[in-house]
RNA sequence: GUGGCCGUAGUUCAAUGGUAGAGCCCCAGAUUGUGAUUCUGGUUGUUGCGGGUUCGAGUCCCGUCGGUCACCCCA
């Protein structure tokens, strides 16, 4: 038996009804955040031409991906990131609409990884972008994006923070320094993983470039070098009164390849300082992946949900917050049918069709039941009510299941009342 | 890709190298028109898989697959 059964594959996700309850929650935040922001949503395919990725995604990403041949000899890829998408979709449709696009994609992602705590190798994403605004008006209305899906989910301030670097100073930065362009990525590379090799390590790697571990040392600590769109999404973030959550930080550099000016992420501020959410401007990308037919800047960040529902489940006070929402959404039903007389199936399935078409939800024993175990059923279903249909038709019971209160009601004009009753709060719960 | 730990019933876990067990869950009954609690009864295993050592392996050894955690990187 053992060797015949099949399970998930590695780093891949069963979710039974309490996983997709929560799954849920996730997406509708996300979702709620979005429209409040004016953001409109829209979706690409799992599966796209492999180049897509490898263009301009660089890095580790390129080595992660679930890549394969598919029977039409094309070399295909299931995304490990939306970008590329969005940036295909973008060039190939930017005349349909007025500029700029504030789109986002809620979708799932693919990248081969050593499965882990807070990873898997597929994952969904909350994916947030501002096409054709070069401004940094454009990053400012996505950070604040950002805190507020953080304050949905019942994060305060303290929780969380929000790290604010900018590529372009450290282009200049490179620039100045006569850094030749082909260095750059690696120089990038390097300041990334500061906080994380060690100083000797880094003097090595900046040494091989001629620079010195000291004079970058210097360039992130003096926040004079903050360039002049730090300063413009510092202002903005202040006037929505959000600045608290802003800190300038010259070291994030972040992975991807494509970025070119603001980058930031969303951090834990309290265990692992882990990046729950990041992104940044990507101002040719789209360029690139249209070969120069179609120039958009545009700027945007993510949101996984493995990293976002961790750090939830770790946060007591967004923990109580989901718990409380899936509570009221865990019901399966708000009606359960108590077929009291077996003969009066005919009539109750009359009357659960009846309560069905008039948008009231319930369920029922598909087959001969005792009472006990009929009830037992109400009561796992989550139901407000357990409805009886007895030997009394047309009068019925309705028992609230929490307060075991009983009301009598009858058939006609039926689903009217019960609309009615269900607007109410439960019956006389005092006592 | 590198390393640590772990694989026993649906699940959580026991079992000094000597007859594979318990709690929970699930199902039924006690209860012929009312849910909790309680009680009673019941189903489930080639101990992940393959090899080796041994009179004897869930236990020790090797391999393999899977899980998990850390590194790498990232959501």
């Amino acid at each position: 038996m053992a060797a015949l059964r099949f399970q998930a594959l590695p780093g891949f996700r069963d979710f039974l009804p309490k996983d997709a309850a929560a799954r849920n929650y996730l997406f509708e935040t996300w979702r709620s955040v979005a429209r409040r922001y004016g953001f409109v949503e829209y979706e690409t395919p799992l599966l796209e031409d492999t180049a897509l990725y490898l263009k301009k995604s660089g890095g580790e990403l390129s080595s992660q991906l679930f890549r394969f041949e598919d029977q039409g000899g094309r070399d295909v890829t299931l995304r490990p990131e939306v970008t590329p998408s969005l940036a295909r979709l973008a060039a190939q449709h930017q005349r349909d609409f007025p500029k700029p696009l504030k789109w986002f994609e809620i979708g799932q992602c693919f990248r081969y990884e050593k499965p882990q705590k807070g990873r898997g190798r597929e994952f969904f994403q909350f994916n947030v972008d501002i096409v054709g605004e070069a401004g940094p008006a454009a990053d400012a209305e996505l950070i604040a994006l950002a805190i507020d899906t953080m304050l949905a989910f019942g994060f305060q301030p303290g929780d969380f923070l929000v790290r604010v670097s900018d590529r372009q100073a450290w282009l200049d930065f490179a620039t100045r320094r006569g850094l030749p362009d082909d260095k750059i990525p690696d120089f990038l590379q390097i300041v990334d993983k500061l906080e994380r090799d060690k100083p000797e390590i880094s003097t090595e790697k900046l040494g091989s470039l001629g620079l010195s571990l000291d004079e970058v040392r210097a360039f992130i600590a003096n926040p004079a070098n903050a360039s002049t769109a730090y300063d413009a999404i510092r202002a903005d973030l202040e006037a929505r009164g959000m600045g608290d959550y802003l800190s300038l930080d010259l070291s994030i550099v972040r992975g991807l390849a494509y970025y070119t000016g603001i980058v930031f992420e969303v951090f834990d501020a309290r265990k692992s300082m882990r990046a729950v959410a990041g992104g940044g401007r990507y101002d040719t990308l789209v360029s690139t992946l249209s070969d120069g037919a179609c120039d958009l800047p545009t700027t945007g960040f993510a949101m996984g949900d493995y990293v976002i529902r961790n750090l939830i489940d770790e946060t007591p006070h967004a923990a109580f917050q989901m718990e409380s929402w899936l509570h009221r959404n865990a019901a399966a039903c708000d009606i359960y049918l108590v077929l009291a007389d077996e003969s009066k199936r005919p009539e109750a399935l009359q009357i659960l069709a009846d309560l069905r078409n008039a948008g009231i939800s319930c369920d029922f024993p598909l087959g001969p039941a005792k009472i006990n175990k009929q009830f037992q059923n109400a009561e796992r279903s989550g139901a407000r009510f357990a409805l009886i249909v007895g030997s009394e038709l047309p009068e019925l019971k309705l028992k609230a299941l929490s307060s075991r209160a009983e009301e009598r009601c009858h058939v006609l004009n039926l689903a009217d009342w019960l609309t009615d009753r269900l607007q109410q709060p439960d019956g006389p719960l005092l006592a």
